[in-house]
DNA sequence: ACGGTACATGTCAAAAATGACATGTCAAGA
DNA sequence: TCTTGACATGTCATTTTTGACATGTACCGT
């Protein structure tokens, strides 16, 4: 029950509409947990039947403003500091990358360039997010995390490179 | 609907019954794809209707062994090389470091900690692995992403003794 | 004034995943 | 002989997630 901890959490960085939370979940959540529109707007109207959020204020085309109120404040802390972490993830990539060594060499390669080029792509976008990142606004505390970004898929490029020269080498599972 | 994937995928490395599958979903796959009992025997049997599966062999105490059918590889490298990969994520532990900038000090560093025991702890089973890894039995494909494995194991490692040694510099959301 | 797009919130059926329940076998050691 | 634990397969109610449907507003450019 992941989701519920990822909403109070945003919403313990700053009050949000069930809109924002969409669009945070799909830009800076989406490498760690993602959420539908549909699972957030459901899962607000839970926690605040619960007196973990509230409505602080109402905006332009019936948008809701949500706030964590101290209860919710404290069922985070407790998540994140007591509960027990489950550490297994879901990764379709990660899957992809398990059984590519099952390809013959062609399509072995294909499917390494084409999981460069996506790796190229995402460490040009945290890059420019860390250049661009002014250190007077609030997220200091963030940019460990755009450099752990960066740093993870650092060592992927060179994986897959070293993978992409070593093509040709003796395979798995195939004849 | 990457399951059906990742039990093909397993199953072209080697004709298996549903309880070692299991296994392997648990002691291999856990950091990519999580599946339980419960979920891998009905989509055996949802395979072997669709013909992509077959059932090869029965053992000790009713084990049926299955193996991969010519249509079940051939949609497997579909799959694989022609599918188009859906990159997002869901990983608890990814959540709880984006998170963990939310606590105060003394409760970061608690979960720094306890973060990098953990990580220590797959470091050591991942160079274990490395060394009893003898190049002659089959999966020498697989020595390069157990390096992987260590790799970005490492970075963690190096990050988050990073995060608890700059501890006590300005922090994020908290007062 | 009109049209397109981003903003904004919701519901719901279907699919995927979990956790509990249920049942039984085989081997090894006390 | 008995009991414990690993082996082995299954079902099912509940929870979680997805994708489609549904509806309406505010702003911007032409």
């Amino acid at each position: 029950m992941s989701l519920r901890h990822a909403v109070l959490g945003l919403l313990e960085r700053r009050p949000s509409t069930g809109y924002e939370l969409t669009q945070t979940f799909d830009r800076s959540l989406r490498t760690s947990w993602q959420a539908r529109h549909s699972q957030i707007y459901p899962e607000l109207a839970k926690l605040e039947a619960a007196g973990l959020v509230e409505v602080v204020g109402h905006g332009a085309r019936g948008s809701k403003t949500y706030a964590i109120t101290p209860a919710g404040r404290a069922e985070l802390r407790r998540w994140l500091v007591e509960a027990q972490p489950d550490r297994s993830q879901r990764s379709e990539s990660g899957l992809r990358l398990f059984l590519t060594p099952l390809l013959d060499q062609a399509d072995r390669r294909a499917t390494y360039e084409r999981d460069l080029a996506h790796v190229e792509h995402e460490l040009t976008a945290l890059e420019e997010l860390r250049s661009g990142m002014e250190p007077t606004t609030d997220p200091e505390v963030f940019a460990a995390q755009v450099e752990l970004g960066i740093r993870i898929n650092s060592v992927l490029r060179d994986w897959l490179l070293e993978q992409i020269e070593t093509a040709g080498e003796p395979e798995g599972a195939d004849q």
